[in-house]
DNA sequence: TTGTAAGCGTTATCAG
DNA sequence: CTGATAACGCTTACAA
């Protein structure tokens, strides 16, 4: 049998495999590489040198069985498939990836009949592999089962409230200053009429409207309409509609997403508005900067969310429970213009 | 000391515990999940009762650290941002979820200062795993190394044409039937001086390139003109302006993405030749949908491909190697309209 | 049908 | 600094 032959790399090599070679034993090997100041430098070497003949490399599984591990972070995000929240994860993996971290980003939500649901199955095979730390992105639901599937880790929440989590940090955009930036921006072009295309969908909206009166109140202006929209474009396309289609219409909208804008801006358009509605998104994501959309809109910063996160995972120091980054605004063609006078 | 109590959940109910619980041997716990056949009624009615009055849940990582599992599906997407792969992966979960496969999702494609690298580290968490099946979605570099850390697993690839792994099947859509039936369709409308926009960014594209010659000829027009541009919409922009401001210019734009399309049509509105000039997308992504936009796109069937991977992989049985899955054209505004007589 | 014992690859403990 | 030895939670021959 040529399985007989020790050197046949059957498979890929073990610490054992490196120990023989290096003609030393496991624990040195292990040794060698959680605590590599604490062997000979000598020694080391030839670990060193004995694994990468062996093309060796631990295995990942083995080591998260028998202690928990701080050299992995596990990644939840909410919904694989909204940019923002995936910008906040390469944000935050590249920061992890500095201090020496393996960050696995698994999409932990499953879409049920009736909303969405965390994947239980998927959430204990990231809890057996005890990652120390775990950064949930965005709103995940059920979070109190992430805190009882892992009750030693570290958790950060990232662009979401953290519910039934109340020891873990929070890092955010502040949604008030960011709809304040784009209610003052359209005052200052002279809009008196602002209404509001969002509300629905969540509590991120319920927050963004609430900031939306508070915005038009510190601008002295006088209550706006607002166009009951969740996020989506279509959504956006049949609030705005509404809005315009009223008897005393808004001359600028405030959309609570890039989506929902986008849906604005047709209905606009459809009017024949272009260049007397000023429109306004939230989140600057790439479609805003679509030359075709061309759409003013609040970056939250995202990137920052994700680098403040990281940091917050990766320190053991206790943290405040809340973290608000500063939203700026990216003006565009939709909103540039002066308000025409009535 | 309160862990003198065996009662006290310390943390997660182990194999152990079910068994003390239920009366029985740890093997006979493994069994009663393994091979459910082989244990007698009582004894595994039993046992599930244990189980599930101790939240026991079998350990994945134990599980995966002395055999190889079928039960788990490692999924490997080449860029978690791109929408079309999002599709992909989604529909294959779905369809692995049903066989009562455990599909998990990871990125394991870092961006590098020169272009995209496999994650070796993450890969080689993934190996650790055992996976016995592994789908890769989309063009993930260095295949070669996939197989080499999984000599035994059973790899199919969607979405992409698998490089340096002769073994794996392969899904994806019909590229040439895909551009065939843009340009079959501009053609019946009257366009006769037909443009491709983009050609570059990878072997993807310049199939399609190839494809649009291709279809031009079959239908009898001129060979057509090349603005060379990638997937992105900047890409898709430079290229049409310049195909557009040329002493002849073309009266439709089949374009490689539906980002290159929408920065086409950009170019198309600047210059006021807005159903004048015709565009037509690839991959019919939300954005193809969008009012603003309402693109022609060639929808490639990202649902289906997603669930024939899912079969191909589920199956033990030999399978062709190339899998094309046929595309279908969604007609919208960019390109109702007829050509313009000279 | 059930129980015993030996791993899987690693880390932790604790004598040398 | 080194090297046995015992976990970690589970599977899987092999015995009973």
């Amino acid at each position: 049998m040529v399985n007989a032959d020790p050197g046949a790399a059957r498979s890929r090599a073990t610490i054992r495999d490196v120990a023989a070679r290096a003609g030393v034993s496991k624990s040195l090997v292990s040794l060698a590489y959680s605590a590599p100041e604490a062997v000979s430098p000598q020694r080391r070497e030839r670990v060193r040198q004995a694994a990468e003949e062996l093309g060796y490399r631990p295995n990942h599984v083995a080591r998260s069985l028998n202690s928990m591990r701080d050299d992995i972070v596990g990644i939840l995000v909410a919904d694989s498939r909204n940019p923002v929240l995936s910008e906040i994860v390469d944000a935050a993996r590249a920061a992890l990836f500095e201090t020496g971290r393996l960050g696995f980003v698994l999409t932990a939500v499953a879409l049920d009949e009736d909303g969405t649901r965390l994947d239980i199955d998927l959430l204990s095979m990231v809890a057996d592999l005890r990652p120390a730390r775990l950064l949930i992105v965005g709103s995940v639901p059920e979070m109190r089962l992430v805190r009882e599937a892992m009750p030693d880790a570290r958790i950060v929440v990232a662009s979401a409230i953290p519910v039934d989590l109340d020891d873990a940090p929070s890092v955010h955009a502040d949604d008030a200053a960011g709809i304040g930036l784009a209610v003052a921006h359209l005052a200052e072009r002279g809009h008196r009429r602002i209404a509001h295309v969002g509300g629905a969908g969540g509590p991120t909206a319920e927050a963004r409207t609430r900031a939306f009166d508070a915005a038009l109140a510190a601008e002295g202006l006088p209550p706006g309409r607002v166009g009951l929209s969740d996020f989506t474009e279509r959504g956006g396309h049949r609030a705005a509609g509404e809005l315009l289609d009223a008897a005393t219409p808004p001359s600028a909208l405030v959309a609570s997403s890039d989506l929902a804008a986008i849906g604005a801006l047709a209905a606009v358009r459809d009017r024949g508005l272009s260049d007397r509605v000023a429109v306004t998104g939230y989140d600057n994501t790439f479609l805003a900067g679509l030359r075709l959309v061309d759409l003013t809109s609040v970056d939250p910063g995202n990137a920052e969310i994700g680098r403040r996160a990281a940091e917050l995972l990766s320190t053991d120091a206790p943290a405040a429970r809340e973290h608000r980054i500063v939203p700026r605004l990216v003006i565009r063609s939709s909103s540039e213009f002066v308000a025409p006078t009535d």
